[in-house]
DNA sequence: CGCCCCGTTGATCCTGTTCAACGGTCGTGG
DNA sequence: CCACGACCGTTGAACAGGATCAACGGGGCG
């Protein structure tokens, strides 16, 4: 039995995905948008009419307080929708920041409801990817509050390779395409911490890096990485050389 | 003019839950199920069929990893759903834990399904509900990443009185049916570091404890509170060389 | 080249954790 | 009735994990 992969039935998630885009296409207008790295699809603030789904690229959503903190608060893939938050008070609760250039797909919300109408599946499937946000946000906040940085880290890498593995994608070798400030930002801890625990896991070889940047991770074995987390857990001791 | 009202116009969340709960009586067949203290409404892993309107009560969502650790990772008043984040996977993704006796009512997310097409207003506010839901844990996201506890235990205050006097209760005095260890989980800290954190603002007067067993608590001015927070945060910017 | 940004690593400091002790309240049973 | 134990909350002292401060190397680009 292969062990990278992921224990909660891959495939579903991506049927879900996939079926969404199709049926978005057939049943609703769709305008086209191109966003390059830094550009932002929405800001918080921004009257909410239209949710986005993307197609390609890479997205991170920034989320501010009126005294200036801002935290990122979700990581965006191709099939994920964006700007659900805004749906109640009816403008965007946070930044969506491209940080790669891509394509996202936008629907305005009315016309969603309209096809729900006639198409109940979407309805549904509209209604499980905001589940999905929900769930994601509430195990966010686990990792935050019960893991030590190491094990943050860790567990943010395991997240992104399961999130690749949902998308049929290789998820052997992660390119982050976030420097560790930003890293660090949405773990809730400082960039050199961030740092440190790449080192530690390295130098336990849960993770490599093939390039020298260093940007790139290759983890050998999900499954060892999924154990680390673990441990940190049930006994803190060990680790270290 | 009283002081300790709201910056978000506290009567459009309230007006919406009512009519939630209006369209909802008329359109939709309702069970209602009385909990007890302790008892769970739903359980992670039950297989989801029926979201939950609280009607009176308070519970509390604890999510829990397959390793042991747990989490309160949400609060709910008369008005709130709760269920969401079972839809996409078909079952529930934590337990709902009453903290109080309460009446919940539930409905069956097909019969909710077929009211929607009937009835577009009540879709709407379904979609409302998950949204504040989103950007409800982003905002609590945001507090565990970004601020030091005693700001955090601030926060937690702040927010419960706001969601009172959403619900048009009065809100300068919290009667708290959470203990100092469930708080603590909830915020992502330790009991003492909670007990502390509440001892040095009721030093400061930004809290007092009317009550010996200290489950009570009166807050003044609210904005002061709130002023806190801001205060913690400021205090280190500036700096440039 | 010079500058800025990114990443790493070391040294020091501090916030919050851990460990421990104590008081109060409640419910149960001798 | 009171003794007992289970909780709950508070506070002190010691400790440690991560933050902060600082220095350094490398790459991309005007």
């Amino acid at each position: 039995m292969p062990a990278t992969v992921t224990r909660h039935e891959p495939t579903d998630a991506a049927r879900q995905i996939s079926e969404t885009l199709e049926l978005l296409r057939e049943h609703v207008p769709l305008k086209r948008r191109v966003v390059h790295c830094g550009e932002r699809l929405f800001r918080a603030g921004d009257s909410f009419t239209t949710l986005y789904v993307l197609n390609t690229g890479f997205i991170k959503l920034v989320n501010s307080a009126d005294d200036g903190r801002e935290q990122v608060v979700g990581l965006y893939f191709k099939g994920d929708w964006l700007g659900f938050d805004g749906i109640a008070q009816g403008r965007h609760g946070c930044d969506a920041v491209a940080c790669d250039t891509g394509e996202a797909w936008s629907f305005r919300y009315e016309d969603l409801l309209s096809a729900f109408a006639r198409e109940r599946r979407l309805m549904g499937l509209f209604h499980a990817a905001m589940s999905r946000e929900i769930r994601r946000d509430r195990d966010s906040m686990l990792a935050m509050a019960t893991l030590p940085a190491d094990a943050r880290v860790a567990d943010f890498l395991r997240y992104w390779a399961d999130t690749l593995a949902e998308r049929g994608l290789r998820n052997d070798l992660i390119t982050l395409r976030l420097t560790r400030a930003e890293i660090g930002n949405y773990l809730g801890m400082t960039l050199e911490s961030v740092s440190r625990a790449l080192s530690r896991l390295s130098r336990q070889a849960l993770i490599r890096f093939p390039e020298k940047g260093r940007r790139d991770i290759e983890i050998p074995e999900l499954g060892a990485l999924r154990g680390f987390v673990a441990h940190c857990v049930a006994a803190e001791p060990a680790m270290v050389h």
